[in-house]
DNA sequence: CGCAGGTTTTGTCTAGGACAAATTAAGGTG
DNA sequence: CACCTTAATTTGTCCTAGACAAAACCTGCG
């Protein structure tokens, strides 16, 4: 019970911070500067892997580490945000009061009731609306909290896991859509998050496409074989805010070279809004925009026959 | 749509071996060896990156990497699997015939009929049996025809999701249990897989049990945060035959230390088979023997008002 | 105010060396 | 021949320290 050390491999893994960056903050800022171990091996204390979870997420948030390693600890915690939060293009009408019980419900642990007030939002305004109104923005307040420490990793869990049984139930109920486009809906090696796939899932089978959900973290190479084994016509990733940006547009290269050029290649997520575009992949800010590109794939796919997608 | 070479971050990703490994390797056995772009850093041919996608399975299955990277390219694909795999201790009624007709289904990429299917073994057989005699024997299966190359990963994710929605939706009908003992239900970071944990979850909740699932891949100290924010009894892992043996103990010793003594941590899932036991941790080497366990702890516990786990 | 240019910051790669833990092989001994 | 103990080997991870390209930031000019 008492607090052991941790390897450099165990605070790469608890904190995302790889072995290589933990090594060169430490020759160049001087923090963290761990023990060492009977090895001569780094043995990080407990105070410096809290100290630098905190610093990776100040650093998400669009903070510089040089700055952040030079502040002292007290001075970590009052900072804000360093990018303006991007204005929400919620609805109007968003029940911003309902919001807050749904997650204080999640805060104090009571899953049954986060359940029960979920499934009757979505009897109430049908999945749709359910999903715009209710999950979107929820997910949205969601990794904000979690990027100011109001809410824990495992309450984040708490709220995902919950949350997609409720979608995934809802979805289960829709027909089974056979033919239009076929979308392959996964992300990649490093991004674990499915919350918004099963989102984007929702919407589109709704608007009757053939959803083939693929589940999270599907190495490059076997999403190009998936997508030419299912014979799609698209393939749909999602990349969240935690994911390191920096990497979002090798991974689409390497995709989109991968991939046969009349399937198309959609992106969406929190992740990619400050992403330069790249050739032949189509970036959604939205949920609604993804909805509103789908339904002009299949105008274009009715009216002429096989399109080439660009 | 011609094949890129790979850096060593990509092939990192793609084949799970560590670059330290990587490199390790073409300095020890001259393989993988691979070109250099015009910046002297590895580009790894999308050839040498399929061979050691096949080492590493064949190294999973108990060969060892000095022997493999000796070999030359053709003896690899008809390398048998090392260990014996252990005789499957199902039922004697297994419907081997019907679960074979569902593999098909997934190896023809034909998501509907399978979900059907399983959809009506479920109504057919309950959920106990359901998920003992359909679920984790066809997981066993699908576990053992990847590793032999039979099935692609994006296979194995596609039965992993569509099981998954069978299985979520069977929980949602069940009454919100409360009481009884509260279980954590989750795994540690490098462990993905959640079918299992799925199906402890199905079958400890229709012992009455309270479950708390948190999905994959919680750090372990969140894991501990997790359990006394839930006031948990036991926290449950999964590990499966995927994740890397040797570090299983480790984590395990690491989250006993952090977890307060009256919180049980029960252990089970294809990767615990050949563990060395540890102090404190509870393994099961199926999900039968988990379902016993649990009936005694609640024997134990109403028996004699709060007990000790050991 | 916006854009072109130079400067600093930052992460990732490279090389080879060291060592402990795991595994296999070898040498008895009952 | 089975079994245990000890020695040799295999193997992964960690270490240091240097290099460099890409991104982010600043600055001056129109």
């Amino acid at each position: 019970m008492n607090a052991p050390n941790f390897s450099i491999a165990a605070v790469e893994r608890d904190t995302g911070l790889s072995k290589d960056v933990l090594r060169m903050w430490e020759r160049r800022y001087g923090f963290p500067l761990p023990l060492r171990d009977a090895n001569g091996e780094r043995a990080y204390p407990s105070e410096q892997v809290e100290r630098l979870r905190q610093i990776k997420r100040l650093m998400d948030q669009g903070h510089r580490p040089g700055k952040l390693l030079a502040l002292p600890v007290e001075a970590l915690a009052e900072l804000a945000p360093r990018y303006a939060r991007p204005a929400y293009s919620e609805a109007v009408t968003v029940d911003e009061q309902g919001l807050s019980e749904m997650l204080a419900l999640i805060k104090q642990h009571d899953a049954n009731a986060y359940l029960q007030t979920l499934q009757q939002r979505l009897a109430r305004l049908g999945l749709q609306h359910f999903v715009q109104d209710i999950v979107a923005p929820l997910s949205r307040r969601v990794g904000d909290a979690w990027e100011d420490g109001r809410f824990k990793v495992f309450e984040e869990h708490l709220f995902t896991e919950l949350s997609k049984r409720v979608l995934r139930q809802a979805i289960a109920t829709l027909p089974a859509a056979i033919g239009s486009p076929r979308i392959v809906l996964t992300s990649v090696p490093d991004e674990q998050h499915g919350l918004g796939l099963l989102m984007a899932e929702a919407l589109f089978a709704l608007e009757g496409a053939e959803c083939i959900p693929l589940g999270t973290q599907m190495p490059l190479i076997e999403i190009a074989h998936a997508a030419q084994a299912h014979r799609a016509d698209i393939v749909a990733l999602s990349f969240s805010t935690a994911f390191p940006h920096r990497h979002i547009p090798a991974h689409l290269e390497q995709l989109r070279r991968m991939l046969p050029d009349d399937i198309g290649l959609w992106v969406g997520g929190g992740g990619v809004s400050r992403i330069a575009p790249v050739p032949g992949v189509n970036f959604f800010s939205s949920l609604d925009d993804g909805v509103k590109a789908l339904n002009a794939w299949v105008k274009a796919q009715s009216g002429s026959g096989t399109v080439r997608q660009t």
